[in-house]
DNA sequence: ACCATAAAACTTGTATACAAGATTGCGCTT
DNA sequence: AAGCGCAATCTTGTATACAAGTTTTATGGT
């Protein structure tokens, strides 16, 4: 059975995210035809679409390719993030309903599983991230902000990328987790005053590294 | 000379915020084919494009519809805005640029000449809100995240056409330009603790208001 | 007059042929 | 061997024919 266009849309996604399609790489209307059985029509309805949130670069009458990581865009998202975060975590402070507590504990738990586990750092950093997605996206939508979330992720090809590569860092997942667990302290605690910092640390933590630029040079923009 | 792709999108865009296009209106690839010279396939890109950014409503087979406003955007994009806001005037509080201080003033000072002028309603608030996104723009540019306020605005229509229709409200304009004074007041002095308090009450002012319900019904979703 | 049903006329979705710009590569000139 | 020019071959952009749903209309029966 042949995928639908939601489907391949969320395939290419993926595919993009993950970094199976490298930053750069060509999908050209007529290749994307043949791999999904489809004509060109509706293969641009879908390219256009993943261009409008990023993930391909459409240069007419020339070609379309993947994405560069824009440094720029990251640190200007990331700003957005650790902004409206913060302002949630206060407002969930310290009355955060006890069964959302209990579901982000949890999540916190898995994560320190997952870091244990015997597997490969690649499988672990994306299990791991999954979690990470998760624990932020359930703190929005305890705040009645899931709608924000959402939005948030459509255009945050470029923020998932950078972090999923410096998640590959030594220590670095165990480093997230041990922040996540201090921020849920904070937010129970009612230590409104700490949030704001370590909210902001979290998320922008690796943002004046030259990590990407010397590690993975090829997959940044410019 | 025909217009272009571009063109055409700025041009439905502007009548869909102006609300010369009502929520509802039929936009059919056909009518707009034979209005724009051009075949269905890049009036299907231009259409594919509205409907990305919410302007418009693609139902399949059926056909596109100028979308209702959303009042539920509006509470969440509310949000978005005035947490963003809050932040960047503290960031800017008190040492604001001088050369922006000026331009906010000077815009200010074009708003208050705008309620005085001797025109309709509607021309007036056109006018006026042309010059209140100049003054929430250039705030945002002060602080190095125009980035931030691009994208907001892309997915703003929900919220941009309930503002209008607020703004036809006896006293609002003239309320809006006071409060843009008092905000811009609390920045020079410093007086951070009443920012978040105004930036709220200005941007969010009317959330629980029924007034669009009551003389508008016919826009609004649901 | 009412209702059911079928056909006609709409809508958008897809495939495909052709247009037009960009790139590549080959052969010629120097 | 280096550089120029043109043609072949890529790419995406557009127009159009047809497919496949949805709505409307008309028609026939009761």
């Amino acid at each position: 059975m042949p995928l639908t266009k939601k489907e391949i849309i969320e395939l290419l996604k993926q595919e993009i995210l993950s970094l199976k399609l490298k930053p750069g790489t060509i999908l050209s209307e007529t290749s994307l035809s043949e791999r999904f059985g489809l004509s060109r029509t509706p293969i641009r309805d879908i390219l256009k679409q993943l261009s409008l949130m990023g993930y391909i670069d459409i240069y007419p009458k020339k070609g379309n390719v993947v994405s560069y990581i824009d440094l720029e865009s990251v640190e200007q998202i990331t700003y957005l993030r650790s902004t409206l975060e913060k302002e949630i975590l206060k407002e969930l402070s310290p009355n955060i309903p006890l069964k959302g507590l209990h579901k982000l504990r949890y999540i916190l738990d898995m994560q320190k599983d997952c870091i244990q586990k015997e597997e490969s750092k690649e499988k672990k950093m994306e299990e791991f991230m999954a979690l990470d997605d998760k624990f932020h996206k359930t703190l929005f939508v305890l705040a009645g902000r899931s709608f924000i979330w959402d939005l948030i992720q459509q255009f945050n090809v470029h923020y998932i990328r950078y972090r999923r590569l410096h998640a590959l860092k030594e220590e670095k997942l165990a480093q997230l987790q041990r922040e996540h667990e201090q921020i849920l302290d904070c937010v129970v605690r009612g230590d409104k005053d700490k949030i704001d910092d370590m909210v902001y640390r979290h998320i922008r933590a690796d943002i004046n590294s030259s990590y990407l630029r010397e590690n993975f040079m090829d997959y940044i923009k410019q």
